[in-house]
DNA sequence: CTAGGGTTAG
């Protein structure tokens, strides 16, 4: 199909740049392909598609039409290609420019080429961009016999070509071509000033700077960026004082230099200096300039503020991993940690679950004779628990002269998630007796501890005490832990009047707690009662839908689970995928069901192979009721046997010394069957084995597991 | 907002 293009050359707005208004219009070249040319010259209409994604990332802005296609492009409207289509029924040069671009940009050479051929006409803008592509992809022939081809080149074609020939490392060349040029502008000579900067030419550049007729900031911002990138920072901070003198003011870019250069001349004053102008000229926003800063600052002004600010910066940043090499830094070079530091750092670790490095911090810690500070204490207690080191918690929390409420509340929690329900009742008599006064997070540890080491009469009566005796406002999370001990020692029924009863209106949480319980105590009753309240509270609940599904799959009802699969699915709702995963300094190793993709893949299978025979020799047969898919008998069993955290102890026995401590995180649950299996694992590999899933740590040795199976 | 010249450190 052929379409008739209605083309004018649109000279009006070329005018921007007066200069050189003649030169564009001498350049006008219409071409062979003249005025009608089929659709084919976009290629198939994928390519037509990710053209007009180029193009309207640039010119979104462009009219009208193209913020409609542009919104149908964004919503993935499957007509998206036809729409974009009639856009281009009439494209004019300036289209055809702005795709050339978007083609370069995602890196499409032959595509943007391709358009350039294709084109009715050409003006100079056109050709300097597709020789800039060319330069830009890195195709320095193409671009030679397109400035041989191009009609007339403009004083921007020239310096293109010069840039371009630069960046290859033809120094020679560019300097003929500056030569030859039959005008030049400043951005000619500022090319010429960069790329002998660029090309570690810094003494032909001062040469050329010297030369030049005239020069503005981008001049000098070259001149201090290039000396100062050739190790001549100080020569780099003269020239910046000859700038203030010649009346030219920095920009951001100049600041950026400046600071870069202050810092490699070790120049305190002149970086407090130059300080004082990003204050006055507000260009501290720019990131450039912060970055430079930041150098600076870290040159010349190492201390112990500066590097808790960075350590803090990469914690609250995400940058985990980046924390314990500045800690250990520091220690290196003697810019000795205060408080602020461990707490910082030792949150890290925390986050990284690194119980390697959380300790050689700690023992820094105690050198520097912070291991008893309560704020550095609090963390270390804090990380202990998180890493699954409940025991040195404690035994830090004890060290501790001073304690907070936020010292006990997090021993406390430590001792929930690890199931000493003892130690956590002990610790809160202690904070009786010593008039420390317990708050909600208190509360909650307590009676977490309570539901985990299965105290039931402990929790009605923590209850009941901080219902009536305290000034503790009592929320959801109250509420639904107090379900939860009720629940998991199987007093359904109480659990569901509980709720009921409660003076709060109830939210999804707490149904939650009592829908957990009945997987747990098998209630299918009950269960689809606690459900249908969830869904009605909060229909996206994927929590209540895999609950829900487990439980029907372990009745055997697998027409049930296929029915809420179905509903999941049409809703949108994602099972998370069960992973698990094992921190070995500070790396850490990640497995989902089945995968083969560790390096030490071959190996772990093995020893997976090796752990079934020993099992079986114990007699241990897999409990098949507990998996969770509609498949047969055999598969079942190997399905089973290949969950993420089986092959993570695999990996884990496998990479740490004989008889040391594992530790497995787990994103789920943990599976009544491999909680039966690990607590073998753990005898017949004469290890202790610490597994912490979703709701808290199983510390199993010796064949039994401080949850004493009750989870 | 159709094209050429400058910007941290790693």
């Amino acid at each position: 199909m052929h379409v008739r293009i209605s083309f004018c050359p649109d000279v009006r707005d070329e005018d921007s740049n007066p200069k050189q208004t003649n030169l564009f219009k001498a350049n006008l070249t219409p071409c062979s392909c003249t005025r009608s040319f089929p659709y084919s010259w976009l290629g198939s209409s994928e390519t037509h598609t990710q053209l007009s994604k180029c193009f309207f990332r640039r010119a979104s802005h462009a009219t009208r039409e193209s913020h409609a296609v542009s919104r149908h492009i964004k919503n993935g409207k499957p007509d998206e290609a036809r729409e974009v289509r009639d856009m281009f029924q009439f494209p004019d040069v300036r289209s055809f420019t702005k795709m050339i671009v978007g083609c370069v940009q995602t890196g499409r050479l032959d595509d943007a080429l391709r358009l350039f051929y294709q084109m009715p006409v050409r003006n100079a803008i056109c050709w300097n961009t597709v020789i800039k592509g060319c330069l830009d992809c890195g195709d320095l022939m193409t671009v030679e016999e397109l400035f041989d081809e191009m009609p007339k080149p403009s004083v921007v074609s020239w310096t293109t070509m010069i840039d371009g020939f630069f960046r290859f490392g033809h120094v020679e060349r560019a300097e003929r071509f500056f030569k030859q040029m039959p005008i030049r502008d400043l951005a000619a000579w500022n090319a010429m000033l960069h790329a002998y900067c660029k090309n570690a030419r810094v003494d032909d550049a001062e040469k050329f700077f010297e030369q030049m007729p005239s020069r503005n900031v981008i001049s000098w911002t070259s001149m201090i960026g290039g000396l100062d990138q050739n190790g001549k920072s100080e020569e780099a901070l003269i020239v910046f004082e000859r700038m203030f003198k010649s009346g030219v003011l920095p920009n951001p870019s100049t600041l950026t230099c400046a600071f870069s250069a202050s810092a490699n001349a070790l120049s305190f004053p002149l970086g407090l200096q130059i300080l004082g102008h990003v204050f006055k000229s507000g260009f501290c926003l720019s990131v450039f300039v912060c970055a430079s800063l930041i150098t600076f600052y870290a040159h010349l002004y190492r201390n112990v503020v500066l590097c808790t600010a960075l350590l803090t910066g990469y914690g609250s940043n995400g940058r985990h991993e980046d924390g314990p090499k500045v800690f250990s830094d520091m220690m290196r070079t003697s810019v000795l940690p205060n408080q602020s530091s461990f707490v910082s750092t030792l949150n890290s670790c925390c986050s990284l679950e690194s119980l390697d490095q959380g300790k050689v911090v700690h023992a820094s810690a105690i050198k520097l004779q912070l291991g008893s500070d309560v704020f550095v204490g609090n963390s270390l207690v804090v990380m202990y628990n998180k890493c699954g080191a409940v025991d040195d918690a404690v035994v830090v929390f004890k060290r501790l002269r001073e304690k907070n409420i936020i010292t006990w509340n997090a021993t406390i929690c430590g001792c929930a998630q690890h199931g000493r329900g003892m130690w956590a009742m002990e610790l809160f008599s202690q904070m009786i007796r010593g008039l420390v006064q317990p708050d909600e997070i208190t509360l909650t540890g307590l009676l977490s501890s309570c539901s985990h080491s299965g105290m039931l009469q402990k929790g009605r009566c923590l209850f009941r005490y901080f219902s009536e005796n305290t000034l503790i406002e009592l929320k959801q999370e109250h509420y639904a832990c107090m379900v939860d001990v009720l629940g998991r020692c199987g007093k359904l029924e109480e659990a569901e009047d509980f709720i009921r009863n409660m003076p709060l209106k109830t939210n999804s949480i707490v149904w939650l707690a009592l829908l957990s319980s009945c997987k747990t105590h098998s209630n299918l009753d009950l269960a689809e009662r606690a459900a249908n309240y969830i869904l009605d509270l909060e229909p996206h609940c994927s929590a209540a839908y895999v609950l829900l599904s487990n439980l029907y799959a372990s009745a055997n009802r697998w027409g049930d689970v296929l029915r809420l699969r179905v509903t999941m699915r049409d809703k949108g709702i994602m099972k998370q995928p069960g992973r698990s995963w094992v921190t070995i300094k500070g790396q850490k190793h990640l497995f989902h069901s089945g995968d083969k993709f560790h390096p030490l893949s071959e190996n772990i299978y093995w020893k997976l192979d090796w752990l079934k025979m020993k099992l079986k020799e114990l007699g241990y047969v897999p409990d098949k009721r507990l998996s969770l898919h509609d498949v047969e008998d055999e598969q079942k069993e190997d399905s089973l046997f290949y969950h993420s955290e089986r092959l993570a102890v695999a990996f884990a026995l496998i990479a740490t010394v004989e008889g040391s401590t594992i530790t497995v995180m787990k994103n789920l649950r943990i599976c009544g069957d491999y909680h039966s299996a690990i607590k073998l694992i753990a005898k017949i590999v004469d290890r202790e084995i610490i597994v912490r899933d979703s709701s808290r740590f199983h510390q199993l040795r010796g064949g039994i597991c401080s949850c004493g199976d009750y989870w």
